[in-house]
DNA sequence: AATGCGTGGGC
DNA sequence: TGCCCAAGCAT
């Protein structure tokens, strides 16, 4: 959960998912809907559909004990260098050195480091094996995280009261917000998707995205980029023909929301659709037609329940 | 090595 | 408001 999201937006959900689900036996014995449900709204999904994965194999492979030597652990899925290390020093008391993003600043000013080349990663990594206190090296690792979380911070390095200051390069040299560089992000691209919920008497139709895709697993209404300068509820009326076979017929436009994806944005438009009788639909995976009030069950990702929220289908 | 992958908070 | 950034990982 907490990969590239900061811990007090984790902690809620963290408390909810051992509330429902208290322990890997458990997680293990949920399908991964319920699992994504869980994970709703997080974002990143492939990290609940690993983790769901890492479970399965620790029930299967390691007799539902966390692996505690490192070559295993860092073998599951989802689980990369740091992930590895920060379990194996906090869980089992391995003096490892976790090194995320919080710990690659610090250590870069510390040590006077202006680019984060490979090369000095693994002398940050070198530096720490030497450094890591090994009798309390998760204390260590932590302390170091929030040193860079509350501290060190990317754009205001807080060097009054810091407890590396005496020893920090950057901070001697006084511009300690510009260690390391950082690259400038590309401009992310924007497109106009229009959406239809399809109305058959009081349910409507939601598809379910393809595991290997973005928000895989999750629930969607049927959706299309506009791609022409015609007006959007044509265009949606060829696109429920041609990806799903439907003959709809548009109604009032919910309304419009933007949102913002890591690499593009969108603006999101739906409008009511209705069919007179349930036709076959040819769809290219699992659908179904829900109430309103079965939303609940569903993983949606947030683009939706922002219409859902225009709706009232309050969850 | 560079890119794809969500969402929310801070300023 | 529009960026930047967050206890990264997989490919």
């Amino acid at each position: 959960m907490l990969q590239q999201t900061q811990v007090d937006t984790v902690i809620p959900y963290y408390n909810r998912w051992l509330e429902s689900c208290p322990d890997l036996q458990c997680v293990a014995e949920k399908n991964i809907q319920e699992i994504l449900t869980l994970w709703e709204g997080l974002g990143y999904y492939s990290r609940c559909r690993n983790f769901y994965s890492a479970v399965k194999e620790v029930v299967k492979n390691h007799g539902g004990n966390v692996p505690s030597e490192w070559k295993q652990f860092r073998a599951l899925p989802g689980v990369g260098d740091y992930t590895a290390a920060a379990v194996m020093s906090i869980a089992f008391h391995k003096p490892l050195p976790a090194i995320d993003g919080n710990v690659y600043r610090v250590m870069a000013r510390v040590l006077g480091i202006k680019h984060l080349t490979p090369y000095n990663k693994n002398r940050i990594k070198n530096r720490l094996e030497k450094w890591i206190d090994t009798d309390h090296p998760g204390d260590f690792n932590q302390a170091l995280m929030d040193i860079g979380a509350r501290i060190c911070r990317p754009n205001k390095a807080n060097c009054i009261g810091c407890p590396l200051s005496d020893f920090c390069k950057a901070s001697a040299l006084g511009t300690p917000n510009q260690y390391p560089t950082r690259k400038k992000k590309k401009p992310i691209p924007h497109i106009k998707v229009v959406a239809g919920l399809v109305w058959f008497k009081d349910t409507f139709l939601i598809l379910q995205r393809p595991n290997t895709a973005m928000l895989g697993g999750l629930w969607e209404f049927p959706s299309g980029k506009i791609t022409s300068a015609s007006h959007p509820s044509k265009e949606l009326q060829s696109i429920m023909k041609n990806e799903i076979g439907l003959t709809v017929t548009i109604g009032e436009e919910i309304g419009s929301v933007h949102h913002v994806y890591s690499h593009f944005s969108m603006t999101f438009s739906v409008f009511h659709c209705f069919i007179e009788h349930k036709e076959s639909l040819q769809s290219h995976g699992p659908f179904r037609w829900i109430k309103p009030s079965e939303i609940p069950c569903y993983p949606f990702p947030k683009a939706n329940h922002k219409i859902f929220d225009l709706l009232e289908f309050s969850k």
